[in-house]
DNA sequence: TCTAAATACATGTACATACACTTAAATATA
DNA sequence: TATATTTAAGTGTATGTACATGTATTTAGA
């Protein structure tokens, strides 16, 4: 679907501007459509992506600041989001020995089964509901690194 | 900066797969960015939002369901962001004589005023912090369309 | 060494999203 | 016409974001 019908409008300040929108756009449109697969096995987006950064070091111990250091949305409330993996027994949570001010955090052997199941239910949906090639996706991620110069 | 610094990552299941966490993770960038400029304004991202569809019609009234089918995040509850803006006076509600279901909406000379100097703002930001000419945005817009396609 | 500053995490609040449910009104159908 | 269905908006709840503040611990400086 086009942008203009997306959001029913056909007039834009500028073309950059148009391109802000259709970001914004995308990534809502990525979001609901991972979302939905994440479903059935109980899981938010925020709470998918922290599990696949944990499993990243696993069986390393990982404390709460280099969690947020590795999400997308860097002003995610990370102690929130453990909070429920806890309480779904996917995560542990335990004091570091070395700094008592650091929480450290573990995936649990239920967390990886469960990552596992859903990763490949994610890379399938990625696999089968996006039309796009390498060379697409590689000229994607430089005009969205171009855009973001300033940074 | 890169991707790969901005989530402390070098590994990725697929170009698609980064081509897909660079989308969100821009979008956050982006969002950010016009957030900051809109807290002077003491306006969040989704009130101007609903301020520019409004503004869009304007003097023309505006149903709720009409304001949710331009929005960009179609999940928007927009009952609740029209609540906000009707608080600070920018926009207002009654009932539409037509239909008595349906609660009709406008955006007040106030919110005109608040808008248009936000705007001026906004479009100033688009224009010095996203490097991109209009060559590059409309390359952009082509990509996102056709990660889109099985939409 | 003792105290001040910095750091790490947790928590409170306002706003937003995602989704289910309720209520009132309009429309369709028997 | 009377009733059933559909539609529009509002509301409740769980989760997440953005940001300020609190508390314990570590580090740095006098």
């Amino acid at each position: 679907m086009k942008l203009e019908q997306a959001i029913q409008s056909e007039h834009f300040d500028s073309i950059i501007q148009k391109a802000g929108l259709n970001v914004l756009y995308t990534a809502w449109w990525l979001k609901t459509l991972v979302s939905n697969e994440l479903k059935v096995f109980g899981l938010t987006h925020e709470q998918y992506n922290v599990l696949r950064i944990l499993k990243g070091k696993h069986p390393e111990l990982m404390c709460v600041r280099d969690i947020g250091s590795r999400m997308i949305e860097k002003s995610s409330n990370v102690p929130r989001i453990i909070d429920r993996l806890e309480l779904k027994k996917l995560a542990e949570r335990s004091t570091s020995v070395t700094d008592k001010r650091e929480t450290v955090i573990t995936i649990t052997p239920k967390g990886i089964d469960v990552l596992k199941l859903a990763s490949q239910q994610i890379n399938l949906i990625y696999k089968n509901a996006i039309q796009m090639n390498d060379e697409d996706s590689a000229a994607l991620n430089n005009l969205l690194e171009k855009m973001r110069t300033k940074e």
